[in-house]
RNA sequence: GCCCCCAUCGUCUAGUGGACUAGGACGCUGGCCUUUCAAGCCGGUAACAGGGAUUCGAAUUCCCUUGGGGGCACCA
């Protein structure tokens, strides 16, 4: 057991995750298991707008899902909790109110017309939007007459004016940043909430997180990071940014690449171990011809040493094929098992319920060798249909659907009856 | 606009100065097998973004250009 690898995965609950999410949680337990470490689950909810309803459930079970326990966090509890940044604001506060006595922050009373204003009128002239520091200086006289009069701060954090800031990176290499294109962040709300930053190195320090995989959107971040590592007194971790997973478009995977959500995947009839699989050669390899390995095997040879520097697009034909290798790898009772909840929820409805299991049983070995999902797309969004799905191929079988399948089938040779007949 | 990161087949990738006529996989495609389809097996297609420099020798090192991505909130 190596007590000093400890890695955690901080999602925000305000949506279900998508497969760039669960691909940095995967790495950062893969990371944890090889190593022995320790892999925490941290929810980071610090914006009660945003926050939706059901997505820490879907995060939980994204997470089960795919066979990603925890060893400290919601539900298991553990020695540096609660796992909630909700239920941490006093640290949050206390620790702001370190960084202003200690002259590494101020409190700002800019209202948001005038911070709005501000970036409005700086874009206007293609300069960088960036907070003016009206408030960095302010005579003690003034800052106490203006919280008199009814005003609530936030706290900026003062960014050096000179010089710049530099940080190693277990992927990129040396990073470096001119301070002077850095601007004084929020780190505590008006409402006493920390924003992002505050919270997450507070929280990384106070549970002692070695190593920080997170994806590569936080680089530029990482230097506003650093400062407050320093600031604090506080010994940074190792970073490591992990290359960003596309969309087809090659832009960050957002709401509009549509199926990308795992609970999605889960009901379209993935499998859990070649969703695994695929995820994790998604910015990581083995070597040049690897490519099927099963959870025991990613644990044994993952390394951060192996990981890419290039953002991946999400290719959904080879995770298709994927899929299908391991569908065919199941016996045919267990993949029957898993097939029928499917089955009843696909097939058409003139078919009559509830299936027979010993008929389905039957058909199978037919079916297991061309299939490539287990459900059907029910996508909004009008992705390509895979065209290896369980039920359409199933339904061929079924006696009262006959009339509508011809032109399905490409071998036209085989007559229905020849089908069953073939069955025995 | 400014800052940062990245750059090998359409896609996922191997490659850390010579073993590269650039390897594997998906996709596409030809064949075999097979009563059809699929699976499987065998083969094909297809890439080092461009330009300089370093070197006896660059996909591999450096610089520039171009391209792509990310960031620049009282969001994470």
């Amino acid at each position: 057991m190596n007590q000093s690898i400890r890695v955690r995965y901080a999602p925000s609950p305000t949506g279900m995750p998508h497969v760039g999410n669960i691909r940095t949680a995967l790495f950062n337990w893969l990371f944890a298991r090889h190593h022995g470490g320790t892999f925490i689950v941290r929810i980071e909810d610090t914006d009660a707008s945003r926050k939706v309803e059901g997505a820490l459930e879907d995060i939980l079970e994204s997470l089960r899902w795919l066979g990603l326990d925890w060893d400290e966090g919601p539900e298991v509890g553990g020695e540096c909790g609660p796992y909630f940044q909700s239920q941490r604001l006093d640290l949050y506060q206390k620790h702001a109110r370190q960084l202003v006595e200690a002259g590494h922050a101020y409190p700002c009373f800019c209202s948001p017309q005038r911070l709005d204003d501000m970036r409005r009128e700086q874009t206007q002239r293609k300069q960088p939007p960036g907070y003016d520091r009206h408030c960095r200086e302010l005579p003690q006289g003034e800052i106490d007459r203006l919280r008199d009069g009814g005003t609530v701060p936030v706290v900026r954090f003062k960014i050096p004016l000179q010089g710049q800031t530099n940080f190693g990176d277990l992927i990129r290499g040396d990073v470096t940043f001119e301070n002077s294109t850095l601007d004084d962040f929020v780190i505590l709300k008006s409402d006493g909430y920390p924003t992002y930053h505050l919270a997450n190195v507070v929280d990384d320090h106070l549970m002692r997180i070695s190593h920080v995989l997170r994806a590569d959107e936080w680089l530029s971040s990482t230097p506003k990071h650093k400062l407050l590592y320093d600031a604090l007194d506080y010994k940074p971790p190792y970073w490591a940014h992990l290359p960003m997973i596309l969309g087809p478009d090659r832009a960050k995977l957002s709401k509009r690449h549509g199926a990308a959500s795992l609970t999605e995947f889960r009901d379209r009839g993935y499998l859990p171990q070649a969703m695994t699989n695929f995820l994790a050669l998604l910015g990581w390899s083995l070597d040049d011809r690897t490519e099927l390995m099963d959870r025991k095997e990613l644990v044994e040879h993952f390394s951060l040493e192996r990981v890419g520097k290039t953002g991946a697009i999400f290719g959904m034909d080879k995770l298709d094929w994927m899929n299908g290798v391991y569908l065919r790898k199941l016996t045919t009772p267990e993949l029957t098992d898993l097939a029928m909840p499917f089955l009843e929820r696909d097939l058409a409805s003139s078919i009559p319920r509830p299936l027979d299991r010993e008929y389905v049983l039957r058909i199978m070995p037919l079916l297991q060798e061309r299939i490539r999902t287990l459900g059907k797309a029910h996508l909004p969004s009008g992705d390509a249909p895979s065209g290896g799905e369980l039920p359409e191929l199933a339904e061929f079988f079924f006696p009262d659907n006959l009339q509508h399948d011809p032109e399905r089938l490409r071998g036209k040779k085989l007559s229905p009856e020849g089908a069953r007949e073939a069955l025995g």
